[in-house]
DNA sequence: ACCTGAACACCGTTCAAGT
DNA sequence: ACCTGAACACCGTTCAAGT
């Protein structure tokens, strides 16, 4: 049951799910549903953990920045499948058996690389605000991917050049240009976090590095 | 209206926000918003552009990393006064006139920067990815800051010890110990992502530096 | 145990009407 | 220009009832 609600909001979005499309897509009448579930929370609540437990986990004996690399890479192509799953984690609050598994094996993973207990919670809060962010991001994108150019270009020519030059030499010069594709910028995102995570690791022993002290300034 | 509207939004959630409560809100009845408004999804339209609107803008002259730092953190309380405007950000096709004006700003920072047409793409995404994603965790903390304790506390006791070792560590000698504070992950997160940006503007002119492959490898 | 029909208090929105 | 009342097709959910 929970897999067909996930299908209802994958093909009409999360507006489109609701008791009465939810029972037509199972067969049955609107109050059939209150015999499994106590109520549409509950179907909300069990919807969002089976979308944690669609993301791989970090496996335990591997190389953490690998292991972390290819989690990160999976949570981002599940919340693309399932965008409207992001603004459900906003609103739910009791945690699913999958999604405490999934935060367990990350913790372990963490932890079990030397990062120090303090800097194993920056790492965690850094490398998922990455994720649901840039989930965030992608879910707003105007255009799906391949029709990115012509869309911006629709887009650019409604907006009067001389008060948005900046937005206008970005769509044309960078969006508008072949090759382009916002979900680069996922790669390169992750890349930085990761690096730093992995110099922490090196100069500090798993604690935390003081950002904004660093030669670099 | 509009005002009344996030007011409205602020107390109840973005559920509590409907044409009748806004109407009862303004004194009038539902129909009458339709003279103002052609349906509420130019509401919600609305009153994000307003949201984005509350968000301090960069200064033109100043230094990069400061304007970028304090928009930055300028972004995350805003978010965190609007939690609801996460969600509808995900679903709004049409940007306002302050969004516009707010991208325009931000570019024009980063481009004067230094920093290339696709290294600002980089920036903005990896800033902004952070900036929503650290506010979607912020939204779905249950506990509200100082509660966190007793909070974590209850959950804790929740879960067998054994199942999940990892997390009860976490709760126990991090979240429950005194002085912690989730908002600190936040400065965390900015100024590693700060640090890589002002490397990549020193060490590349700008250009992208290829995360991964740096000696920290 | 599993399912249903009728009903209630809500939604957004239309249409025709009033000042 | 500005506001309204009645109505329609929707919601989630209660309650009493059927197999």
């Amino acid at each position: 049951m929970l897999d067909r609600a996930i299908a209802v909001a994958d093909a009409g979005g999360l507006g489109s799910l609701t008791m009465r499309s939810l029972a037509t897509e199972l067969g049955v009448k609107p109050m059939a549903l209150y015999h499994y579930v106590a109520n549409k929370n509950e179907i909300l609540d069990g919807i969002v953990d089976r979308v944690f437990g669609e993301i791989e986990l970090p496996a335990a004996g591997g190389q953490w920045r690998e292991e972390v690399s290819r989690r990160a890479e999976s949570a981002r192509s599940v919340l693309r499948r399932h965008p409207w799953a992001i603004s459900l984690m906003e609103s739910r609050s009791a945690p699913g058996p999958a999604t405490l598994r999934h935060h367990e094996a990350m913790l372990d993973t963490l932890r079990g690389a030397g990062f120090s207990l303090a800097m194993t919670g920056h790492a965690y809060a850094l490398l998922d605000a990455f994720v649901y962010g840039f989930a965030v991001q992608e879910a707003a994108l105007p255009f799906d991917r391949d029709a990115a150019p012509e869309v911006v270009a629709g887009i650019a020519a409604q907006l009067p050049a001389e008060d948005y030059p900046r937005l206008h030499e970005y769509a044309h010069e960078r969006v508008m240009t072949p090759g382009y594709d916002f979900g680069d910028e996922f790669t390169f995102g992750l890349g930085v976090v990761l690096d730093a995570l992995e110099r922490s690791l090196r100069d500090g022993d798993g604690e935390a590095p003081a950002p904004g002290t660093s030669p670099a300034r």
